[in-house]
DNA sequence: GATGAATGAGGATTCATTCAT
DNA sequence: CATGAATGAATCCTCATTCAT
């Protein structure tokens, strides 16, 4: 007991030998599996452990604690998703940025949709939102910078617009992986209206119509 | 237009407060600023019971186990929700019946933003959800119904509408809540125009200036 | 995890109803047994509860954690000594004060000797004398008075005095119950000579052989 | 006198620090701090290691078991000890030896108080004291020996005399480390006079000023 | 009904020690 | 010999829930 600093949620160690790094990759990919399956009230360490084929002990060698699991395993998912997302930039536009980051969004988001839900989830929890920090800065930044592109409106708070297209963009989702879609391309299509409509982008209409209509036509 | 005036699912007003619905009330009370303040972790029907001035033992003379002291919660809000929302289908349109709602949200989210957080965030589980899908369906119903008005443009696939409506809707207060806005009006705005892009609402610039208006004194 | 404030040792709860007051007690007795046979490294709360015939959880409805439980242990110990040296104060003189302390320390150090060495030892960590800081203090109060009777030569510095007169009765005391002495008499004779050696009193011989024999008549 | 000089136990100084010395004097040392800041809770094997620069598997290379590293901790500071207090038996009177006694424990409690402490504290855990028994009996000897010698008044039982000196000597140390004192005369007196109290020593007037002398200049 | 004492399964975490490389 | 990854028994402690009074 005695005194007790409240522990960092960072890797306690890094793996140098390359069984350790088998080891935390089992040990993630365990966790991961039961937050898709159980969610957060059917994880627990030993469980984990067992899952991941090691024995607590070595759990713990690389994560000082549980929630420590589901920061590294939404690092993972960003850092992931940040590879991808950052080819954002290259677009010519901010609308066809937006348009690409929509969908690296959504393929990410339906490639595990359960987990990924979870750790939005989780990612609320003020212990895990502390630790990711900054990481999501780094997106709030993306979106920033691209919400800040001369073709989409100014926006009144460019920082609250930021928050907000990132929340509709995880609500959308998220209500899409709980339903059970698979399907990429409608789930696009319905996050771009919602954005649209929020920033105040007019589908400008020549392109409407075309748009509208391969829209129409692919959602056959 | 389809329903005039149903009567609602809950009583509007609870009757004269006996013993036990003091007892009722002042639990759910304590309950709620718990969640409120600690969230759910720091829920536990031990401080409940000692917050709301009672024993345990009598705690659970009223909630069978924890989870139905949310569910209780959750259904609290729903009831204060639905009776408001109610009157949104006495609105003309489904334009102003989608306003009418979207204000309603906004001002009960804004009234205890972080327990409405809270909810919401517990409403994902499926425990909960179970108990709940009843009263989620009648918000489903409502807001489908108001989807389905003649001069709101024909959705796709009416129940993702209605669902993705509803996460939009909640995401957005809900982060409203989390950042410690306390305005209504900018925050009905915002969501106005997700929801608008979403279903594909063109914002006719005529009617646009009325609507301010009716919006302005609706908020007095 | 999260937040985790350190939390006191003082007991969590006071019991009301005697059969929680019967439940404390024989934690206490099951505590203080384990300490004595099998020292601090046997001591643990499961065996604790165990022996003391209730549940882990009962254990902890009245101690927050471990340390608590040596907190009460010594508590109690110091409250039964404090109630007989009090009377010390009644003593005419400042050495047939110091005397009467000793006795009453002798007495209470042989009823049971190995728990009050593994008190004696406990008491020296940081987080135990923290707690009992106050209830020491009110010793060192008692015996610093005693020292300043003008009867024992002025120290030079008596903080440092009081401190030392109670290391050296403890450490006599407790090598004597390491040893198995059971005869208070010798031991008191040798801890008395060390004070008088310390303190600079000078054994006036008339007055020894009167001490001798009220000493004798006590012991009876 | 009875005798003269016999070989020490312990080496007096290590050889030439071969590979393998180095790394035990580290792990040892590494120990010591450890024990010395944060006490025995804060001790670990693997922390020592980690400490000290080598691995856990190192460590055990050298010592079998945790408590191997404090029995050779105490060993090391006995056997520092012992160096310096054989030469008391040079001295021409038991006084004058136990003088010369008391300085070298003030010495050497006064170097590493906390550490010093800290071990004496651990020597009374079983386990521990068994191993020591062999050194701390070359100790009892040694001052049973020059309590023998003819100037100190005879004792009523010798074994428990010199178990008393020793404990006296101990707690007076330990409790000045505690405190934080640093000079060492002040404290060589008070020892000085509790243990001629004990011992039944009478300090001849004319004597003192000569004892006093030679103090001075042995702690210069 | 109310009380609050008691329960005990469950889960987090530590750390001495072993062992494959 | 050294390394450091792995082990897992041991312990602490929590909290939903039950039950005697």
């Amino acid at each position: 007991m005695t005194t007790k600093r409240r522990p960092s949620l960072k890797p306690r160690k890094v793996p140098q030998q390359s069984r350790a790094e088998n080891t935390v990759t089992a040990i993630l990919e365990a966790a991961a599996s039961i937050l898709e399956i159980r969610g957060m009230e059917g994880l627990n360490t030993n469980l984990v452990a067992q899952r991941a084929g090691v024995s607590v002990g070595t759990l713990y060698q690389y994560f000082p604690n549980k929630d420590a699991l589901i920061v590294a395993l939404s690092l993972q998912a960003q850092a992931a998703f940040f590879a991808e997302a950052e080819d954002a930039l290259d677009q010519p536009t901010g609308q066809t940025a937006l348009e690409y980051l929509i969908s690296v969004s959504v393929r990410q988001q339906l490639r595990r949709p359960a987990l990924a839900r979870a750790l939005d989830f989780e990612e609320g929890r003020p212990a895990i939102a502390k630790e990711l920090a900054s990481s999501q800065a780094a997106f709030h930044r993306l979106m920033q910078e691209i919400l800040s592109r001369s073709d989409i409106p100014p926006q009144d708070n460019i920082e609250i617009a930021t928050d907000d297209v990132l929340a509709i963009l995880r609500a959308l989702t998220d209500a899409a992986g709980e339903r059970g879609e698979v399907r990429r391309s409608p789930l696009e299509h319905r996050v771009s209206r919602a954005l649209s409509g929020y920033l105040g982008i007019i589908d400008t209409p020549p392109v409407e119509s075309s748009r509208a209509r391969s829209r129409r036509s692919r959602a056959s």
